[in-house]
RNA sequence: GGCCCGUUGGUCAAGCGGUCAAGACACCGCCCUUUCACGGCGGUAACACGAGUUCGAUUCUCGUACGGGUCACCA
């Protein structure tokens, strides 16, 4: 076979030398240790929780080693691609706080490595293919669909491995004359790369996650062009991260069992491999079992879930970094308010099997990262995503964004700040009291208080009710109004003789609160009363009154 | 089916030949407390199984079982 020859029949045009690429791509001027990450998606218009799982082991890993971090497009498949992909990709990477040092962007790119969506470097691919070609190691396969099926169906029946490979690599065995023939009759054709596996060599591979590893050596010849001339992904992604200088390929652990094929494509086009990172799946809790989580079954895999749900970005980011580095949950006990970006991620403390994805755990670390939060702050990215997500309730916060600072400052900023809201969307309930749009009645008064003491305690303290008394003093007045109604000011004593009162304060504060929040559970009662302002205050005092 | 990876409490997980087998979430109890939340204290609960190596295995080796991944002109 004269590969030359073939070289120039199949890749005509394809005129720029490997040396001439090397050149275009020099290696990068970096500080030793750097680690230059890329994240690459597909445009599908999907964007799920690996993707940003991901991302965040990529960000770290270069940006903790004064490296690179890179976005390139996964262009290749034209049949997956849905209009606007890229954009929904870029806004929510930009959501989600992950900066990009260059990669694709929507009004061009940056960097010097580019193109960074893989449709604009078919020709790039086409050096190497061709390349390949006159090193004997990648022929033209004409085999149809259907030949294709009909062997992996014999391959079935005589319990031989699937795949093209060996003897069943028909193809690698043309003759240039039978090619061109078939190139004259239109017959349409993949380039295949040849393969010298036998499928019996054994390889040791070190992987940064998974450890040492031993896997069977590639014996498939994979097509490495497509019959459009657009490259696969084992492919692209060999020439584009030696190309790019990408030092370590984060990727899902589904990426394992094609890593033989990427190694040996970087061994015939005489490159070192990048570090291999294979992160483990996540995994979902199903009647008793585990499994992978599905884009079909599980909303909570889409990113969008998480925004329009409200969970604050920081909040996933902190759980996912929980799953990610075992170490983080102790490190960020030992330092609570320390950015995220000051903790030690490392390869070595990521997990080798999948984890499942746990909402009520996120739930508590959201908790503690919005009890965290100044007022100021909380009403400013609750407004945010209010404005999205519920317009009304935005429409209620902007119309006087002092009074809700103020609700949301009841409780926060202090040793022990309340830690009941995990989501933007909770917010609504809770302050739903402070706005006459939202207020509902929920509870009706306890039953351990008689109505008619109720309405004794209701009266009289209408009478009492001093608007500009603080807490302390407020207190002391509704202890002095336990006392003079017969209930005990003090809970312990009350306890101690449960019989000499009719209740406690408690229950006279709660008869109050349930009068004016209409819920047997709130924030502060005092502080509460304060922002209501002493007509609203009344006035549900009275409405509370006609019930009973 | 072939190949590969994995298996410590309900969940996430420390552990790296000798530990009473950490911690976090959830759950339960108690305390604090004018409600709730917070906080404090305590509790229930785990090394898949079987062989080996070893004075000694959660830790090493090999089997078994179970779980997962993958075998496309998708990534």
């Amino acid at each position: 076979m004269d590969w030359n020859a073939l070289s120039e029949l199949l890749l005509p045009d394809s005129q720029k030398t490997p040396a001439e690429l090397e050149a275009q791509y020099p290696p990068r001027n970096l500080p030793e240790g750097a680690m230059v990450t890329r994240i690459a998606p597909s445009p599908t218009g999907f964007m799920h929780l690996g993707n940003l799982f991901g991302a965040l082991t990529d960000e770290r890993l270069a940006h903790r080693s004064g490296g690179v971090f890179y976005l390139r497009i996964e262009d290749t498949d034209a049949k997956r691609e849905v209009a606007g992909g890229v954009e929904t990709i870029l806004s929510t990477f930009s959501r989600f706080g992950l900066a990009f040092d260059e990669g694709a962007g929507i009004d061009g790119e940056r960097g010097d490595y580019g193109p960074y969506r893989q449709r604009q470097r078919a020709e790039t691919y086409h050096v190497f293919a061709k390349e390949l070609i006159r090193q004997g190691r990648a022929y033209p396969c004409f085999c149809t669909e259907e030949e294709l099926e009909q062997m992996r169906s014999a391959q079935e029946a005589e319990k031989a491995n699937f795949g093209y490979y060996g003897s069943y690599a028909r193809c690698r065995n043309l003759t240039l004359e039978q090619i061109k023939e078939k190139l004259a009759a239109g017959q349409p054709y993949v380039l295949r790369f040849k393969s010298n596996g036998t499928g019996a060599e054994k390889i040791a591979h070190k992987d940064c996650i998974k450890g040492n590893l031993e896997l069977t050596a590639n014996d498939q010849d994979v097509v490495l062009l497509k019959s459009d001339g657009i490259p696969t992904y084992h492919f692209a992604h060999v020439v584009d991260d030696h190309l790019m200088r990408t030092t370590h390929v984060v990727r899902g652990e589904e990426w394992l069992a094609t890593l033989p094929i990427h190694l040996e494509l970087f061994q015939a086009l005489g490159w070192q491999p990048p570090e291999y990172c294979h992160t483990a799946q996540l995994m979902k809790m199903e009647n008793g079992g585990k499994r992978k989580l599905s884009k079909r079954k599980d909303p909570e895999l889409a990113l969008d879930f998480y925004l329009s749900e409200g969970y604050p970005v920081p909040s996933v980011k902190e759980y996912l970094l929980t799953l990610l580095n075992s170490n983080f949950e102790e490190w960020r006990i030992a330092n609570p308010a320390a950015p995220v970006e000051e903790f030690p991620f490392s390869c070595e403390k990521m997990s080798v099997s999948g984890s499942l994805f746990d909402l009520d755990k996120l739930r508590d670390v959201s908790k503690n990262v919005i009890a965290a939060m100044s007022a100021e702050e909380v009403y400013s990215l609750l407004a945010d995503w209010a404005r999205e997500y519920d317009p009304d309730f935005y429409a209620l916060l902007s119309a006087d964004p002092d009074y809700a600072r103020a609700i949301l400052a009841i409780g926060r900023g202090g040793p022990k700040p309340r830690k009941d809201i995990a989501l933007y969307s909770e917010f609504k309930p809770y302050m739903s009291l402070f706005y006459e749009e939202l207020f509902a009645r929920q509870d009706g008064f306890s039953e351990k208080v008689d109505p008619a003491d109720a309405a004794t305690i209701l009266d009289r303290y209408t009478e009492l009710y001093d608007p500009s008394l603080e807490n302390d003093a407020w207190f002391a007045q509704v202890k002095e109004l336990s006392a003079e109604l017969g209930f005990s000011p003090d809970v312990k004593a009350y306890k101690k003789n449960p019989e000499a009162f009719k209740g406690h304060v408690g229950d006279v504060s709660g008869v109050l609160r349930v009068a004016v929040t209409g819920r047997t559970n709130s924030p502060d009662l005092c502080s509460v009363m304060k922002l209501l302002g002493k007509e609203r205050v009344l006035r549900r005092i009275s409405e509370a009154r006609a019930t009973l």
